[in-house]
DNA sequence: ACCTGAACACCGTTCAAGT
DNA sequence: ACCTGAACACCGTTCAAGT
């Protein structure tokens, strides 16, 4: 096939000088994010830790929200799932946990995931791997597309929580010590502050998972019948 | 018991002209977020709707956070949980199909109830009522609280994609049609976009409950063995 | 007790200008 | 092509003042 040849690769005509690109405005922002939390992330700050002027990060990018979108993009991108197994529930434990952990290693970014525009484009890793999964296992297409919003609404929920408000909201303990549940209208809920041994996201994580996995088996089982 | 007799009622000594007062600033602040979104609010448009200096929203309200975890309240405070059946799952079908109606009722303020420092003192609510519901079902007061986690963020997760970004973000077919995202890379998603019937959130989240429900029961039957 | 008005220290974004 | 500087239309919040 004969084409036109393209145009010159625009070489850099000089090295180009330019201080800043948007790979480096991006990771400045994760970075930013990840130390002062989102709710004080500001493009002015942002561009005063760059030792630039604001208008300089428009070079770079659309502007505040797509800058914010693009740091989304980047946490779920680097994503590292395992290998698919040939157990489905393996491999469906290895990609929600790999999905987990990537956002728990930049808490101050998961609201932003939460909130974007558009989820990141890298959402189609899971997906990917969710659906063939669970295709392997039995479930009809239908159900499988219902089942990855599941497991990714459970997972982002959890990783939300956790990096903010449960400990301080839901705790029960905390709660009631703080008189803001009366015990004898919420029996149940002072029975489970008293109890001891600790509240632990992991292992409550990994419960959640357990019983989806579970209650997928089933379905799947009756699928099949 | 004899007490020092506490003072005067403070009966309102002229009818106490105040043209505001806390319940009236958070319910304009709902409607106002319910309108426009909760990133167009401000204290001083919602000052400017209210007929009212910016200013004068303070005296009612301690800020701009204070208000917000405020208006998250009142919606989760408005749900109206079914009375607890006798058979746990449909207990909890009830439970959590209330708590999504109520958010799904005011879209605009579902980020603020996921973002809020502490979730609403009302959560005490369906948690009292999950945690009825899963120690008569035989599930292990730990397992219990955990559950109950699982089955709140996947509700609130739910809600919120459904009010934002799934449909934009991770519905396939778009992304397909966009060329965000290659077929052949991700055959199982391009087969989901393919397949004909539309998404339904409805769908969706009743498929989730009842996987999370049969995860439960198996869960509590082997408990009990 | 409640509201106002002016002021402060910030925002995101535009535009025209420099190199 | 990339950065600067000044300007615009906003923010949340403070403080002192009115009634």
């Amino acid at each position: 096939m004969t084409t036109r040849r393209p145009p010159e690769p625009r070489a850099p005509r000089r090295a180009a000088r330019a201080t800043l690109d948007r790979e480096r405005v991006v990771a400045a922002a994760l970075a930013l994010v990840d130390r002062d939390g989102v709710e004080r992330f500001s493009l002015r700050r942002l561009a005063a830790g760059l030792g630039v002027t604001p208008m300089a990060i428009y070079n770079h990018v659309q502007g505040r929200r797509d800058l914010l979108q693009a740091v989304a993009d980047r946490v779920v991108a680097g994503v590292a799932y395992p290998a698919a197994s040939r157990d489905w529930r393996r491999t469906l434990r290895g990609c929600f946990r790999a999905l987990r952990h990537a956002c728990l290693a930049h808490p101050g970014a998961v609201p932003l995931i939460e909130s974007a525009d558009a989820l990141p484009a890298a959402v189609f890793r899971p997906m990917e791997i969710t659906l063939t999964a669970l295709r392997a296992a039995g479930l009809p297409p239908r159900d499988a597309l219902r089942a990855y919003f599941l497991l990714t609404t459970f997972t982002l929920g959890q990783v939300g929580y956790q990096t903010r408000g449960w400990s301080r909201g839901v705790d029960a303990a905390a709660a009631l010590a703080a008189g803001r549940v009366a015990p004898e209208a919420f029996p149940a809920v002072a029975r489970a502050a008293a109890g001891r041994g600790g509240w632990s996201f992991d292992a409550a994580f990994e419960l959640g998972l357990e019983v989806i996995i579970a209650g997928l088996a089933q379905r799947a089982r009756g699928a099949a019948r």
